[in-house]
DNA sequence: GTCTATAGGCAGATAGAC
DNA sequence: GTCTATCTGCCTATAGAC
């Protein structure tokens, strides 16, 4: 039962693995079935009896990234780490994919929307909806307990910082400086650290 | 030499805007000739004829919108406002973008980065450079005149809010919610408009 | 400037052999 | 599961008539 190392995953993993990279580097209109088989060693009539049409491959992408994406925030969710902290280490999910020279697919996928399948489009809100929710858990606990102070709704911090994110991500990937991102990520989340400090805010 | 209403347009802007307005909702990838031709009702040959491939339109297209992005910049400069008021102007010009359902030209073609056409990454580039120059001479002299406190650099937080705008575009078109937006830029000014408070931040 | 006609390539997709 | 062979359609682009 124990795997020593990644057992040779299954085509159809593979095929997803190449299919998500080319995704997030070129979009949903830049990549072709005949570019992953190619990098496969494969035909594109192998690809279609893995997944029917390029509606459906994406559709198992976006599933795919969903959650692995879920289970990172679960991850985050398990530590004993103040609010200041999982913010961190969300924003740091978003640096690592940026680091691998991707978008994140949703925000890619955002960009294409209008030209997207209808199953898809569905899916990418609900990923957008879904970090969404996880990070207004995030800051109403934190604004309990002390930790983080923002003024306004906690949905609304929530929404800036997917935003804020996903922005950064688009506009750093031309100057290929990591660090840019890193920059705008602290600073956004800085001012949900410090903000509102006086407790009675001169209307 | 008064021209009563708007002069019929020549072809080579009547090309230019609706190629535009693909590009801004559908991507680089997502438009064709065949589209711009057909709703222009002229032949693909006669797009050639304008512009020699779908590169030298998209240079065209950049600096057309770069050079219209300027001129507004140019006006709210002319403007006798203050920082925070200049800090809205701007983000209402990302809004009325957003308004026609379009996300910023080069937003999208941050997206389409690794796809374009040499000469059309650079322009991408220069475009996110100069509003960052603009926006860190408000934000400098917003600091200077004390209508603008932010911690940082004025050129990060400039970084912040063109990354922070453009990735607030991205998210809420597919929800096609304006007061989405809306609420996230104004999240971001306010940070820019009361940080950093107090004199003496506790380090 | 705009057209018709056409080239040559690539797209997503399918049938059927192995 | 993967292949060869093929289809249809769209893509960018060009030649040459009007």
């Amino acid at each position: 039962m124990l795997r020593t190392k990644r057992p040779a995953p299954d085509t159809a993993q593979r095929i997803l693995e190449v299919a998500e990279r080319l995704v997030q580097k070129r979009g949903f209109n830049g990549f072709s079935y005949a570019d992953v088989a190619r990098e496969l060693g494969i035909t594109t009539a192998s690809l279609h009896y893995h997944f029917a049409g390029k509606a459906q491959l994406g559709e198992a992408l976006l599933a795919r990234y969903s959650e692995r994406f879920s289970e990172a925030l679960s991850v985050i969710d398990a530590r004993p780490a103040a609010g200041p902290a999982k913010l961190e280490a969300y924003a740091e999910l978003y640096a690592d994919v940026l680091n691998g020279q991707r978008l994140c697919l949703c925000g890619m996928l955002a960009a294409d929307y209008e030209t997207l399948p209808k199953g898809m489009r569905q899916s990418v809100v609900t990923f957008f909806d879904e970090n969404e929710r996880w990070l207004t858990s995030i800051l109403q606990k934190g604004r309990e307990d002390g930790s983080l102070q923002y003024e306004g709704s906690a949905v609304d911090a929530a929404r800036l910082i997917v935003s804020g994110l996903e922005g950064a991500m688009l506009v750093t990937r031309p100057y290929g400086d990591i660090t840019r991102f890193r920059v705008a990520a602290r600073g956004l989340l800085a001012s949900l650290t410090r903000a509102g400090r006086s407790q009675a805010p001169a209307d």
